[in-house]
DNA sequence: TATTGTTATACTCTATAACTATA
DNA sequence: TATAGTTATAGAGTATAACAATA
């Protein structure tokens, strides 16, 4: 097969010699199909991956404040308060305010919260089943430890 | 300890019950650090982790076309356009026009560009092996494999 | 008709600085 | 002074639709 010596790549295989190296963007590329997915899986609740895993961590830890919340979900407080505005603009949550410490708010689900987290979920577990339904459950739990000692390492480190 | 009935969550220890069993959520968190420490290891070469993979890609591969290239690093054609427009502009890469099909661009490394990204490799090998010396090496090694693995996995599904 | 590269646009997430009210 | 929550803002990444040139 002789062809002209200048055309575009022709062949569908990639060298990846350099990139496979580098796990920070094997990690970006597996988080981006998980995240492309759980959009949709939570589009029916109308909720994000950051309003939904808000919702999961006030419901397992009641009275959590805001600075609470967002050194436990890694992001700014600032980034919070939008967050936080919108699930108790929708009723999910309450804040309520603390007679000790007039300046936390005490973050806590309402029933109709629970009601919608408790359908998020499902449909959550439910959309990671079929996502690693083709991953040994040894290698998924496996995952989660590496990815939650690398989590737990690094913030210690600080 | 008696304290007041309603109070700020007042312990450090959070319940990750739920979140725990979120793979989507472990490799966020585990991404937003390597992303944060990637940020400034290629602050010194202007680079962004999407031109960085764009131009190991290319020197890689070359005689890449635009689409192929996004095809190889997940994101829209679209997208890709800023990025490959902001490294020809830096002279790091060419647009070579090819011949045979007027609507290709060929991309290639130039001197530059190749002069660059050697150094840029280095940091950003040094930056992952400060970044994982905590964990194991078959750890990562099978951090990676998994992560490559499961990311084929859903693409072949397409 | 289909494909490549392109423009425009909207949305989300992230990071920083500065403000207020409370402690 | 320090902390909790807030506002404003800028930068970056992602997704979609529509267009011109070319096949």
């Amino acid at each position: 097969m002789n062809k002209p010596a200048k055309t575009a790549k022709e062949t569908d295989e990639f060298n990846y010699e350099t990139l496979d190296r580098f796990v920070g963007y094997q990690m970006k590329r597996a988080f981006n199909l998980v995240q492309a997915d759980l959009v949709e899986t939570l589009k029916p609740f109308d909720l994000r991956m950051l309003t939904y895993t808000a919702l999961v961590l006030i419901e397992d830890n009641p009275d959590l404040s805001q600075t609470q919340l967002a050194n436990a979900m890694d992001i700014e407080r600032a980034n919070l308060v939008v967050i936080v505005d919108e699930l108790e603009m929708r009723e999910l949550i309450v804040r309520d305010r603390v007679p000790t410490d007039r300046r936390i708010y005490a973050l806590n689900v309402t029933l109709a919260g629970r009601r919608l987290l408790k359908k998020a979920v499902n449909a959550v577990v439910s959309h990671e089943a079929r996502l690693f339904s083709g991953m040994p459950k040894n290698s998924r739990d496996q995952l989660i430890k590496t990815l939650s000692e690398f989590h737990a390492n690094q913030t210690r480190k600080l």
